[in-house]
DNA sequence: ATGTCTTTGTGAACGCGTGCACAAAGATAC
DNA sequence: GTATCTTTGTGCACGCGTTCACAAAGACAT
């Protein structure tokens, strides 16, 4: 319970631009500025969406949003399009930017040359290690904790990143908010809980590892036309799931269950009780 | 076009399971990896729900999809359900990974805990500077690259991230795909090429700034009932795109030749100015 | 001018994802 | 056994996003 929003009404009902379209206008740009550096006046659309690696269809219907930039038989004035997308993301303005915590990664985070290139700005980094006060990444100089509410108010900073462990993560967050942060970046493997009006986004190596790892799987599923599939078949030879659960006995251990038949829609699944299939016993098997 | 294809059918085909499902499946593992901790032996989609930040609909719907795991009732068994996740997913089994560019970023990726946590190991780092080859970064030798083909197939690596400065990471990806790499989670800026098969997912923090530039900017304008937003007011005096980047040589490779000479006139931008819509005119400002 | 050619901008159809709301299923009490 | 209560699983409807396909618009040629 209690768990902030986590999305807005997601219709961005105030002008109309699709939060799918916007996710996009970043890659249209970095597009178009290689082509500018190139001193190309002109593209099409067809040449610009497949160097930004999407359909043309798509960059069409997302430019309409903005209005009618291009030339019939033409195309799209680079330099023009340029600006007209830079203004809409806000990026004719800067953008003072924390970096809370100071590890490897927010390090990493702060000598990132990407940072500073578009309307973004380190403002400061922050950290709760007294050892490191005073310390520069990145030439600049690392600030305490104590002192995030008055940086944040006095720079006027309203994006904040955190790159603390995860268990610090919520406690920043909230003192982010709490001091006037309204956008946050998220690196920290958490479900960050923000009052409605914050926006969050994440980046979360784990899971996007994760996700890989399923497509993998499948994909090495299929790779054999043996229809093997659904319970895994063969004991895996590598070490067990590292199980560091290993807690006390499940109350509930009479836990079969089974697959049921496949795509069980259309029809609700009857769920045959204590089937045939001794499928996996309680909890996590070799 | 020779440009890869971008993706996958995204349907997901083979077994049903959707890829918002499958996107959202780690952070449930990840909820229910902090219950399990703490002993606690059941969870209903209400509780699991909000400590995953999602709609309790949801979850009980992507649940659905890899079978009927729970007890009406009483809720889901966190053990089972552990282990059920952790098997759709391809954690049961080890993912050897390879990391390619051991600046900043490769390295805290390196030290990052929550890699190895799970099914991951990083099997082995890679730079191409000579300088680096040998030293232990997060207790691994880092590898020169001339030796990728050979690590990658004697590990049986299939998943490789890319953390090398833009300008390398098409090359690093080409090489990596032709080791036999199937899945690349990518940190550097730029969309990569990849044939039909593999997988990419690309974390990319600029992006995620400008994504929160523009709610960011959104937010500011709102605020005010009638101030400033829209269009800015205040249309730059035109001048010509030419600031920048005066060259105007369109000899752009082939398959546009066809009207080549024609728009060479020294002040050929006439797009839209003044257009119908009224809207500005201008270019960026330099 | 008229015609041809190229490319945009968009109406319309379709598919995916989300959330509601409720019947079904099981637990629990009696 | 029956009744009640809790919570799952899902049918259904709706809205967003994607794609197709084409008319409209402008450039260019004659």
């Amino acid at each position: 319970m209690a768990t902030g929003r986590h999305h807005r009404p997601a219709t961005s009902r105030s002008r109309g631009i699709p939060e799918a379209t916007v996710a996009r206008l970043p890659l249209y740009l970095r597009a178009l500025m290689a082509l500018s550096e190139r001193s190309v006046p002109t593209v099409s659309s067809e040449e610009l969406a497949s160097a930004a690696g999407v359909n043309s269809a798509k960059l069409r219907k997302d430019f309409s949003y903005l209005g009618s930039y291009g030339t019939r038989g033409v195309g799209y004035d680079v330099e023009y399009l340029v600006y007209q997308i830079s203004r809409e993301l806000g990026l004719t303005q800067d953008w003072p930017v924390v970096i809370v915590g100071i590890g490897n990664l927010g390090a990493a985070l702060a000598n990132y040359g990407g940072f500073a290139s578009r309307g973004f700005r380190v403002a400061a980094l922050i950290d709760a290690d007294p050892a490191l006060t005073g310390k520069p990444v990145a030439g600049i100089p690392v600030q305490h904790t104590d002192e995030l509410e008055t940086i944040i108010s006095e720079n006027g900073v309203s994006i904040g990143v955190i790159a603390t462990p995860a268990g610090a993560a919520q406690q920043v967050c909230d003192r982010l908010v709490a001091a006037g942060i309204t956008s946050i970046l998220n690196f920290a493997p958490t479900v960050l809980s923000v009052p409605e009006g914050v926006d969050v986004r994440k980046v979360d190596l784990s899971i996007e590892l994760q996700i890989l790892a399923f497509h993998e799987q499948r994909k090495a599923g299929e790779e054999l036309p043996g229809a093997e599939e659904e319970v895994d078949p063969a004991p895996h030879p590598v070490s067990p799931p590292a199980a560091t659960v290993t807690k006390r006995e499940t109350k509930r251990d009479g836990r079969d269950s089974n697959r049921d038949s496949g795509r069980g829609t259309g029809r609700d699944a009857k769920r045959p009780d204590s089937g045939p299939d001794g499928d996996l016993p309680a909890v996590m098997p070799a």
